[in-house]
DNA sequence: CGCCTATTTGATCTGATTCAAACAATGTGG
DNA sequence: CCACATTGTTTGAATCAGATCAAATAGGCG
């Protein structure tokens, strides 16, 4: 693990995706760029914050690409949630002092730490900043009630081709999916460990979903070939990802 | 449907539940209280707010059973939370103007409705009202995780089990699950679309449940025999819901 | 090259679904 | 008060999507 300050160019992620999702004053973002924050360089697979910890900083992903999951008495492994450059996983932990899941990197990552005290004293002073804050962990929500319906009610094929859809999605609010390709850095088994399914049929699937001519995805880079078909496939709907109904600033 | 002001009774689970999860002032219980509310009497399945709809108001749950659903374009159904007394299931409205999915009752059901501009009024004079709200809505978040996991990696009997442990403890929350006997209104093939399982596999584990001699249901009527030996069985382990790391008050 | 991890393929098994029908409880109207 | 409709629960049998077990192949890298 190394430690540097960030580029700014890694922290105006965390600006576009909160301006994807919310109104900010160019006060606001000025102050989210001038959050003090210690960088680290984390390797994959590596926890950052675990089940019982009771954290005194939240963690802004710079680079890479981090999960939240649990492990179950049986010794199985459910992932509830992927998370993109400029999201802030564990904003939670601001208001809900005990972590119920844990959180770490899937690929090799730089994230931020912020502490919890600089949060509040940033969205004290900024209450617009605190409503897109609130409003990201409501988007969270969102996205946990979508994948309880995919879980719950939609078939291996459905599943995958839903979290494509959603993953491009969230790079595309990061300008990291140009022409329909971005970076997906996971192996089968953790696609099923979110999925809920085992890594064998998750390989046939994606055989399928390849032979179809909807996606290709290598060395951790998908790409998708036909979205239209695609989102058929997946029946998926945006809706849940409220981008379009903040108001557009610029 | 009727009309009417709520008892003072009813209102006050409000309270309670918030006080379960966060501190208040006896300054902020009296605002809670004082929130300018409209009653409304509805039957069974009836629907609140529907996907799609753009809500100008918050529902607080006085008697009866909620749930929040989609249905998906095979007509299948997802149910994604349950709703006690106390609680308000769309809270998220006052930031996510679109509604993602639908609210509606399962059970006969009375709710309050409650203009935005009250509760964000509230939130503006009450500080400390708007931080437990934040709360509540990070504590949702929480619960729709454990319903990840329980849909994507636990046994139909795991997360029947679980299910129940957790509404045991909601309901204890609010007063109404003395003796291990709490209201859960709802039909087993609605038990089913919470947990992504057919009405008939439901009923079987059901039959394994009493004949295991952990529950009891009948009528509406859930009772827990050996607490124990169900959250054993559901390997529930209630972090998730947050209760006790609120500073207990009075 | 040789090691390690990830992907792919095959064979078999199983938890859960689906279809179908009986049964119970409750309510409704004549 | 009974006939009958309606909705929910229970049971049986057949089927299937996805899991599990096992082994072969393919990459990436020190």
């Amino acid at each position: 693990m190394s430690r540097s300050s960030a580029p700014l160019a890694e922290r105006r992620h965390l600006v576009e995706n909160l301006r994807a999702i919310a109104e900010l004053s160019p006060d606001d973002e000025k102050a989210l760029l001038d959050l003090p924050l210690r960088a680290r360089d984390l390797a994959a697979d590596t926890d950052i914050v675990r089940e019982g910890d009771r954290p005194t900083d939240c963690c802004v992903v710079l680079t890479g690409f981090l999960c939240r999951y649990r492990v179950t008495a049986g010794g199985k492994r459910q992932i509830m949630s992927f998370h993109v450059p400029g999201e802030i996983p564990d904003l939670q932990s601001l208001y809900l002092k005990v972590m119920d899941h844990n959180l770490g990197t899937l690929a090799p990552s730089r994230v931020a730490l912020v502490a919890h005290e600089a949060v509040l004293e940033t969205i004290r002073l900024h209450p617009r900043i605190g409503a897109a804050f609130w409003r990201a962990t409501l988007i969270d929500a969102a996205i946990f009630r979508e994948w309880t319906v995919s879980l719950g009610r939609r078939s291996a094929h459905g599943r995958i081709a839903h979290l494509i859809c959603e993953l491009g999605m969230r790079f595309g609010a990061i300008k990291m999916a140009d022409n329909n390709t971005f970076p997906m850095p996971m192996t089968q088994s953790e696609l099923g460990d979110a999925m809920g399914l085992s890594a064998v049929h998750v390989n046939r699937t994606l055989m399928e979903l390849r032979s179809e001519e909807l996606i290709d995805w290598r060395n951790g880079v998908m790409t998708i070939l036909d979205w239209d078909r695609l989102k058929a496939t997946a029946e998926f709907d945006p809706t849940y990802l409220h981008r379009d109904q903040a108001p557009v600033t610029r």
